[in-house]
DNA sequence: TAATTCTGACAATAGCGCATGTCAAAAGAA
DNA sequence: TTCTTTTGACATGCGCTATTGTCAGAATTA
């Protein structure tokens, strides 16, 4: 009985590598068509044609919809963040010009991207507890971020408590989907300086 | 054709009477289930069986279950707001005392009814569109109650742009989940003192 | 070429919840 | 009392979706 098998290479590609593309390319799809009709509208089939697969191959992935869901947020996200990140980092000018420029590049993204940023700003509250889960670990990371960014020096302890850092990036996503609402009325540079003025609580 | 009868008393109550008090049990008994169970798993079975009423009753007054989420929400926000905007209107202090006890009272309030806190500030968010514009219309109306509650004069101009009083107010609400999610760890006043911190932008 | 594995299209099942309809019994009116 | 309106319990139809299953054909290996 040659078991070990059920291993064959299609397009010069292993059994996993394969699953993992067709993960790749669902999370993908989801963010598009999440962002589009809303995720409580959205079905798995549709999902799935999106990404050109069936619904064998999603239950191969993913254990329900709810699943994929987070999956999706999280890659987006973490992409987010990981540009932020990025130029808080390179930043030399001071902490106020440096936390504009890290709230800036957040709008600039969200404007960049609408659909992703439907997903990340309005989609993800609409599911339920465990995603909520998700949502608050990354809304954590957004505040240490935003934090870090305004703090006088980098790598000084975070100052603010952890409930001011929750306020200051409930602002920084409430700003962004009343923006959103308004079809982007303002320019991207006045949206971050109102953000900022409200984040600066985060220096002192 | 006795037709513009249809009118019997019952208990001592005309018929549209009757069919408003079923509306109020109605109401009442959703805010406990969606706070309770979440609104997207509540069952308009559910709903008519806390409100002891059939489904009839229940497309009697309204026409969806979401129709019922928003009258829902009208009631127990509205209520909120008007308690606080007392609080402001009576309060004979400085204007930081004032925003404190203003914000106090809000989170004093969402400690003392857990699911209608729960339907507030959660659940609300989980719904769809239609429900976004309403909850959006509310969220100014507690911006202006803050901008009022902390601007220097009373009946001055609003000073702040609508971002940054999004801001402010969505600070609020992301504090309160994190508080809600934290088990109410921290006191009433530190919650609100922490709000306020980031609330005094409105004042400038 | 022959055998095997993978793939895509589609069918079938099962479950859920909304919305509406039926009906007998209770409550008031005449 | 007799008739009408109202009520509550229940049932039915309907549509929608997740999830599993089937199967023939394409792709790959030996």
């Amino acid at each position: 009985m040659a078991e070990a098998a059920g291993q064959r290479h299609y397009g010069g590609h292993s059994t996993e590598q394969r699953r993992l593309a067709r993960r790749e390319r669902l999370i993908e799809a989801a963010t598009r068509v999440y962002g589009e009709v809303g995720y409580r509208n959205a079905t798995v089939k549709a999902v799935c044609e999106a990404a050109g697969l069936t619904e064998r191959y999603f239950y191969e992935s993913f254990a329900n919809s709810e699943a994929l869901l987070i999956a999706a947020f999280d890659v987006v996200s973490h992409r987010l963040i990981d540009c932020l990140e990025a130029i808080r980092k390179d930043h030399a000018g001071s902490t106020d010009e440096r936390g504009h420029a890290v709230l800036r590049a957040y709008y600039q993204a969200l404007k960049d991207d609408p659909v992703g940023a439907q997903l990340f700003v309005v989609e993800i509250a609409r599911v339920g507890p465990a995603v909520d889960e998700v949502g608050a670990a990354l809304l954590r990371e957004f505040g240490e971020l935003l934090s870090r960014s305004l703090a006088p020096e980098a790598n000084a302890k975070l100052k603010s408590t952890e409930l001011v850092r929750a306020g200051a990036v409930g602002a920084m996503i409430q700003i962004a989907k009343a923006w959103i609402r308004s079809g982007y009325a303002r320019s991207v540079d006045a949206v971050a300086a109102d953000a900022l003025k409200i984040c600066r609580v985060l220096a002192e």
